[in-house]
DNA sequence: AGGGTGACGATCA
DNA sequence: ATGATCGCCACCC
C-alpha cells in the first residue's frame, strides 16, 4: 500500500526539523530525505502552511534563495545570523549543506589536514 | 473530472 | 549568468 499522504507531510516536517542551526538544506534534498524524491513542491507547501519550522534553512538547488522581496532579505539575514556564509547570491553549500543520516555520503571525504 | 498553483529542478538557447 | 520550457507532485477550488 502506498504511503498515506499524511506521512508525507509528517516526514517532510521531520526532515526539516533535523537541519541544525548553522546548516542548510534544499527543497529537493528535504524531499529525498523524507523518502519522497521529486516532491520538492510539497516541501514548499509544508513550509508555507506550518509554523515553528526552521524555514530559513531551506533553500533552492545550489543554495539559492527562492523567496522574493522582503522575505528573501529576512531569510538571508537569519542565515547570516547563524553564521552561514554567502557567496554572491548563494549559500556556500560546500560548507553548510546538511547531510541527512541515511543519505549516501560522498566518499572522498578528506579532512582538512 | 478538470484546471490552476506553488519558496522546485534540470536542461537548453 | 539569465530566461524559457517542461516535468513533477499534492492540494484546492
Amino acid at each position: 500500500m502506498p504511503k498515506p499522504r499524511n506521512d508525507l507531510r509528517r516526514a517532510i516536517e521531520s526532515a526539516i526539523r533535523k537541519v541544525p542551526r548553522g546548516k542548510v538544506s534544499t527543497y529537493g534534498a528535504i524531499a529525498r530525505a523524507a523518502g519522497f524524491p521529486g516532491a520538492s513542491r510539497q516541501v514548499v507547501g509544508v513550509l508555507r502552511r506550518s509554523f515553528g519550522l526552521p524555514w530559513h534553512r531551506i533553500l533552492g538547488a545550489g543554495g539559492q534563495i527562492k523567496l522574493r522581496g522582503d522575505y528573501a532579505v529576512e531569510q538571508r539575514l537569519r542565515l547570516e545570523a547563524e553564521g552561514v556564509v554567502f557567496r554572491g547570491r548563494r549559500v556556500d553549500m560546500k560548507q553548510h549543506e546538511y547531510n541527512f543520516a541515511g543519505r549516501k555520503a560522498r566518499k572522498n571525504v578528506r579532512r582538512a589536514s
